[in-house]
RNA sequence: GGAGAGAUGUCCGAGUCUGGCCGAAGGAGCAUGAUUGGAAAUCAUGUGUACCCUAACCGGGUACCUAGGGUUCGAAUCCCUAUCUCUCCGCCA
């Protein structure tokens, strides 16, 4: 959540930054209830520090044998007076507390100002876009046809938006989670983490989807625990109300989980395929940083996630994320796209994202600066990568005239050996 | 699932029966200073967080002893609920 105080000091700049991204908020409102707070609170602290201040008297007065009878009946009066003002102030606290988690990030001032991904800034490109001498196939049908990825099996376990992997598929998968997590610990010098699938509420709160996007989220009746959309929840939320001490900084976390979204939004969109599921692998990076660090980590987090494209020798821009595009926790979000022959253009396959003290506030995580004094981390995730968005651009990208899939060399040790997935093996 | 025990500051640990002077003894750690050629040891001093008032990281105030309620003039201390941890039994990958 944003700084009620920097709300209260730079309304103005909070303001035209919130614009960037269109749309509105109540900060005026806010800062009325922020206000009115205040009031309540000194109010009540006053009567709270007599409360205080009799209160001390009363057991030497008692030595001394005097009737404190009196006194309690003024007393009672002052504590029924607190009990009304903790109240409405309780009822402020929540009333601002609801509007805070309700308001998004401010975007970094530098990002590019736009109103939706039409406007994304394109950073950089690496490899060369695959040219067939013959008609490429798309991933659903050639997985299909090499029998090793079955949506209609899936459907039939679950429902749509589900798949299953078979054979060498069920093992390109596993070979990609290895590999991805083998380069992030290795290479990347990130501690692997394997965390709980289910989070509970506070957690995701912490982390941004709640309150806003419970609609987005698989949720348990009981108990109130939801299936995680990202690792991001979990490794995010690792030191939660700590304070860390400034040597630790920055905390480098991996981590491998299945993530699972409602795509409540979604209908009609890549229905076909790996592309947008209900439940899909992915391996992920945080990190928690120093505040003056973060902007240059966000930079070698992103290039932590391209290494993979890169060992995986498939073809891949970078973006900046408009104003209008980025996530409601984010500063700045830089996606990394994999070009997908099937829908001939780049398809996210990452997103590596500065949210600045964002998270931190919300997950009430802290270090101790040099000075002694007690600050907020800068928290930073990206993915490395969606692992079925990358054995789908594998898929297309390494196939051949015969049908076969080439197995990237990076990938060989993790498959055992296996340099190639034919139909019939 | 059944029975019991517990949760105190950065950590360890008193206090809880017998509610008040307990933001909380003592120890460790850490910081600063003294001592030293330097260090260890020793000694001295200091050492929580959030919020409010204030020009102020000076000062004052409020809250916080897992969390949330309750009793009371007053709660770390009494009562209720939840969560987590530990022990024993049962069940189980």
């Amino acid at each position: 959540m944003l700084d009620i105080k920097r709300i209260r000091q730079d309304k103005d700049q909070v303001i035209e930054l919130l614009s960037r991204r269109g749309g509105e908020y109540p900060i005026e409102d806010l800062l009325k209830a922020d206000e009115r707070r205040r009031e309540l609170l000194a109010e009540t602290e006053k009567i709270k520090a007599e409360q205080n201040r009799v209160s001390k008297q009363v057991p030497v007065l008692k030595k001394e044998g005097k009737d404190t009878a009196e006194l309690f009946e003024q007393m009672r009066f002052l504590s029924d007076k607190t009990k009304e003002l903790d109240n409405q102030v309780r009822l402020c606290d929540e009333q601002i507390n609801e509007w805070l988690l309700g308001i998004p990030n401010t975007p970094n001032k530098d990002v590019a100002v736009g109103r939706d991904e039409t406007e994304n800034v394109e950073i950089r490109k690496w490899g060369a876009v695959p040219q067939f001498d013959f008609e490429p196939k798309a991933h659903w049908d050639l997985g299909v046809a090499l029998d090793i990825l079955d949506f209609e099996r899936a459907a039939k376990i679950t429902g749509s938006r589900f798949t299953m992997f078979k054979g060498l598929g069920a093992r390109l998968e596993r070979a990609l989670i290895n590999f991805m997590l083998y380069t992030n610990t290795t290479e990347g010098g990130y501690t692997e983490i394997s965390p709980p699938f289910l989070a509970n509420r506070k957690s995701m709160t912490g982390t941004g989807q709640l309150p806003k996007f419970e609609f987005d989220m698989f949720g348990l009746k009981e108990p109130d625990y939801f299936l995680i959309p990202t690792a991001e929840v979990p490794l995010t939320n690792v030191y939660r109300d700590e304070i860390l001490p400034e040597e630790a900084l920055p905390v480098k976390l991996t981590a491998y989980t299945p993530c699972f979204r409602a795509e409540a939004g979604s209908a009609g969109r890549d229905t076909r395929g790996l592309v947008r599921n209900h439940q899909f692998d992915k391996v992920e990076l945080v990190k928690l940083t120093h505040p003056e660090a973060s902007y240059d980590e966000l930079e070698n987090l992103t290039k932590d996630a391209e290494r993979i494209l890169q060992k995986l020798n498939l073809p891949y821009r970078v973006i900046e994320l408009c104003t209008g595009d980025i996530g409601f926790c984010a500063a700045k979000t830089y996606d990394i796209e994999v070009y997908m022959p099937s829908y001939n253009r780049y398809v996210e396959i990452s997103s590596c994202t500065n949210f600045e003290d964002y998270q931190a506030r919300r997950t009430n995580l802290r270090y101790r600066d040099g000075d002694g004094k007690v600050k907020f981390v800068h928290t930073l995730n990206g993915s490395s990568m969606a692992v079925g968005r990358t054995i789908a651009a594998l898929i297309e990208n390494y196939q051949q005239a015969d049908d076969s899939i080439r197995i990237p060399d990076a990938l060989v040790e993790f498959m055992y050996g296996t340099t190639e997935i034919k139909a019939g093996k």
